[in-house]
DNA sequence: CCGAAGTTTCAATTATTTCTGAACGAATTG
DNA sequence: CAATTCGTTCAGAAATAATTGAAACTTCGG
């Protein structure tokens, strides 16, 4: 029956916009969150031009999404015998797609943001007086906080599990350094 | 000396601008960032001017960070006695912001996809053929992954402790549905 | 080798996000 | 109550990001 067909094509859709949606508030682009969804959806893996179809992409935005994709190991190729075209399918185990994601992230914040915060504090060496070592500190304290951020993640995608615990006074200084007007609300 | 100012100048838009870039890979606005890091990295609370002045930032722009940077509970107002104008601080409590900012996220799952999965099962109901069946229980694993999802990350927001462990398997269908080409690569 | 089919790349366009600056409003003071 | 100081808002400007469409490439069969 074609009205099945229909009924299909509007499902499809609705699941992939809403994926595309959780997805875009993660921080990725939306088109991301649709191809894997229909991926996920469909019975066989699909090739570009049946991806552009459905989801009324062109077919250079489909390729720039499949290769992100598939950095992020979220979609896989596949082959199929006699077939010219390839073929893409969707990654199941969510859990490898999240710590991907994650781990990458990290390796942002090890990489560039630890240098800058070293070099920061540099610029401050040898200064004597109270607010030099007050502004010391509290850089010292985010470099700490990089430190554990990088421990917790990396515990994170190894195993798992995540505990955020140690997190909670890491960037609150000592009331001795403290100097501050009370809080409104 | 004045060379030191200079100096802390350089160190404090270093530490901003890397802060800044941190939580802009995370999906924030950079200038969440640069805002909350001057205020860290200050001795006292700091009146909304003092931050344009320091981030070359305009007026505008910083009520509109500010505004929003309180709505995540990152920063706050404080007042002091007989001044007019409005001061801020940073919160320093990490584990604050992160539970703030992964249960915002979360209420987005909740409500919104939710019901798209909802809509997009319905349209399915009464199919009788093999891809119908399939296509439904594709869209039950989606369900229930965002009902794990939701257990997941509302314990973590309770208790700091995150458990993946039962994410990997949820999305892959049993092999009798399955019916695809071989992975390539 | 040629041509067809499929894919990638990229300059140009379009869409979206962010920022600015000026206007407005509220609060305070002389 | 006029003048001043802040803060917010918002229309337009500027900056970024995403998408298209077409050209360039690649692969493969003949």
């Amino acid at each position: 029956m074609d009205d099945k067909q229909e009924r299909w094509l509007e499902a499809e859709l609705l699941v992939a916009d809403a994926v595309g949606d959780v997805i875009e508030h993660w921080g990725f682009r939306k088109a991301l969150g649709r191809v894997w969804s229909v991926l996920y959806l469909s019975d066989e893996s699909l090739a570009a031009a049946e991806l552009a179809e459905r989801l009324q992409m062109s077919a250079g935005s489909v390729s720039t999404t499949l290769t992100e994709l598939q950095r992020w190991s979220v979609v896989h190729r596949v082959f199929r015998a006699g077939e010219r075209r390839e073929y893409y399918e969707a990654e199941t185990d969510f859990w490898k797609m999240i710590s991907k994601v994650v781990s990458e992230r990290e390796r942002f914040v090890t990489r560039s943001v630890r240098e800058r915060l070293a070099r920061a504090s540099q610029l401050l060496v040898g200064a004597r007086d109270a607010g030099s070592r007050a502004r010391i500190e509290r850089i010292a304290r985010l470099q700490s906080f990089a430190d554990v951020a990088e421990r917790v993640i990396d515990t994170f995608v190894r195993s798992g599990r995540a505990d955020f615990g140690s997190f909670s006074d890491l960037l609150t200084l000592p009331r001795a350094l403290m100097n501050r007007a009370r809080r409104s609300d």
